[in-house]
DNA sequence: GTATCAAACTAACAATTGTTAGTTTTGTTT
DNA sequence: AAACAAAACTAACAATTGTTAGTTTGATAC
């Protein structure tokens, strides 16, 4: 247990508070008495509310960014790619699933040059994906439905997996990776 | 067009700036500046802001409710009744977008007893969900995948579709409805 | 033209908001 | 024990919040 800082404790509590209720029905004062302070105290460690903010959903994006494009680079094809995706959306959530409630829900209230910084992130994301699908669908790897239904109703899954995980801990990440795969490629029926 | 009443257009007005911000950041002032008026005027039609949020969400909650009991109670076979369920969201979604966004992000803002008079209708919807995919599992209808995620990935879809399907005019609400049924149930691969 | 009524207005309220300034406590290092 | 820095505190601020009270406007009915 290495010892995180008393912003980075700060910064968690406030995930929590943040996935609950969302950004701005979470006051400084509901924010301090869960850290066992006062608000004015809270200043001691950070320079606003919107700096939290900005520091938890800035972050997580930049690690989709950084994920997605080591797989749009990769060789492998569009199935294993989307396999990949898969696992990153995984492997973020189990790491930081508070924190993507307010990438979810809260990234409009981000000010002026992070929410630009923001947007263009997702936006590449967003056509990353689109075009590992298109590329998938030309080459014969996926069948030919349309492209935008099949991407939003992938991310769709994905970026809900947040709210979802933390309550089904009996189910091993291993077995969730292989039956989410499966799930989202293969169907249910 | 029949005339809709003042009282329902403050409604709807609202469900679009709770969309765009969430219900706690949206003022009575900016609901206000939106219907052309003085905030202290909106009184004259409605209670409180609480009660604009609970009319939408617990509309369009019951409106759920009543449709998948219908969907349970008939004697469909399995994936008949998922099609159902796919077409009562895509229904609702295409009649009332902007209200399901309050439902998805604003209903732990509803007050006691709102509150748990949703919560009790969302446990049930998704009993039936899943009640649902396990009979068609035992049936040997649907493919043996984990229930809860199957139950989880197609809903988080369903769900999310208030955010994506006003951007997509272009798709015709049929073709939106054969190919989201085909992605969600045979997959993509 | 006067009465009626819905729907707007102005003015104000008490409470809550994020934040600052200045001070005290606490624990560690010299 | 003296000095120091980190982290807490009290007190207060200006702005914003949902809401109320009382008043005026404008259209319709008599």
């Amino acid at each position: 247990m290495r010892p995180e800082s008393r912003k980075q404790e700060i910064i968690n509590a406030a995930a929590i508070l943040f996935k609950e209720k969302g950004y701005s029905a979470v006051t400084m004062r509901d924010l301090a008495k869960a850290m066992g302070i006062k608000a004015a105290s809270l200043y001691n460690h950070i320079q606003s509310k919107q700096e939290i903010l900005s520091t938890i959903i800035i972050g997580l994006a930049e690690e989709f960014t950084v994920g997605m494009n080591k797989i749009v680079n990769s060789d492998e094809n569009t199935i294993q790619k989307l396999e990949n995706i898969i696992d990153l959306h995984i492997d973020v959530t189990l790491r930081n699933a508070d924190g993507l409630a307010s990438l979810n829900n809260d990234w409009m209230h981000l000010e002026e040059d992070n929410l630009q910084y923001f947007e263009k992130m997702r936006q590449e994301y967003e056509d990353n994906f689109r075009d590992i699908v298109k590329k998938g669908l030309e080459k014969g790897e996926i069948k030919p439905y349309n492209v935008e239904i099949m991407v939003f109703s992938t991310l769709s899954t994905l970026r809900t997996l947040y709210l979802w995980y933390p309550e089904q801990k009996e189910i091993d990440s291993d077995i969730l990776k292989r039956d989410m795969i499966s799930v989202l490629l293969k169907g249910v029926a």
